[in-house]
DNA sequence: TCCTGATAGATAGCGACCTATACACATAAC
DNA sequence: GTTATGTGTATAGGTCGCTATCTATCAGGA
């Protein structure tokens, strides 16, 4: 095989950089004149509601290490976008919860998002949007197998 | 349709932003014996054969700004993998080149990526693996377009 | 030749991700 | 009850990506 001329740029991996890359470019563009950044609509999404959760419970649902979550809430309530409440039953443990202004806001940062998804998927019929979904999940499995 | 219950975690677009974190993750883990970072690779590719390059060029080459460039020939220069001579022909460039550490280790870098390609299409037929790339593709044409 | 606009790099500052580690509190085991 | 173990957060330090901006040099036209 020409393994000589392998190029990391033209490998697959390679694309799922480019793209992750673009998308939150794009994204936290877009989310800018509304006060949001992409990395926090998982987080928005799943305190809507009024639901209040710990930090942990969030960066486990948001599929990100717990420091990183740590430092994204904390910008986010410097930001007025969260708040945090001791938990009760957990002197360790704070819960949060959305400030009004991120509740009022977050239908459209959602929308934004939505959008997103819908260009990046311009052009491919509704066969093929279902067959990539398909594929990246069967490679998010692969991947996540790799790392153990 | 159900756009009250859209959830950011099952868009397709989050599963790029796993999917490449994921492989950074594994790609550095694996390379980190032979002192190699998965964001080095395509310098390393782009220099290898003794061609020397200049920052600006292996920024666009590389699909990342410049600065971003400049911090990671940096820290590849501290880490002994290139150096930098000055350009005969523009003062105020220097081109880039491989020191013969890397050039020597360059293949085992290459091999780790070529594997982890390898890996994550596991259970993916020839077939499958080309309409991936092929979708790959063709959302990375969208969302460079969404950028304009 | 001199000015003007383009280009190469450097630097500042920030976001979002990571690992490793420390600490406080909770809980189970004895 | 005390001890051991587990869990929730915080903190330190590092990589890689971005935008914005500055300086130095180059190159073309008046």
């Amino acid at each position: 095989m020409g393994d000589a001329e392998w190029n990391p740029m033209t490998a697959p991996g390679h694309y799922f950089s480019r793209i992750a890359r673009g998308l939150t470019r794009v994204g936290d563009a877009r989310l800018r004149d509304l006060g949001f950044a992409t990395a926090q609509l998982p987080v928005l999404s799943m305190l809507k509601d009024g639901v209040a959760r710990s930090q942990t419970e969030l960066a486990r649902l948001a599929k990100v290490e717990q420091p990183t979550m740590a430092q994204l809430l904390a910008r986010m309530e410097r930001d007025g976008l969260i708040h945090r409440n001791p938990d009760p039953a957990d002197r360790r443990s704070s819960l949060l919860s959305l400030t009004d202004e991120a509740r009022a806001k977050l239908p459209a940062g959602q929308a934004v998002l939505r959008q997103g998804n819908v260009d990046m998927t311009a052009g491919l019929s509704p066969d093929e949007i279902a067959a990539l979904v398909s594929l990246l999940r069967r490679v998010l499995t692969n991947v996540e197998a790799m790392e153990r």
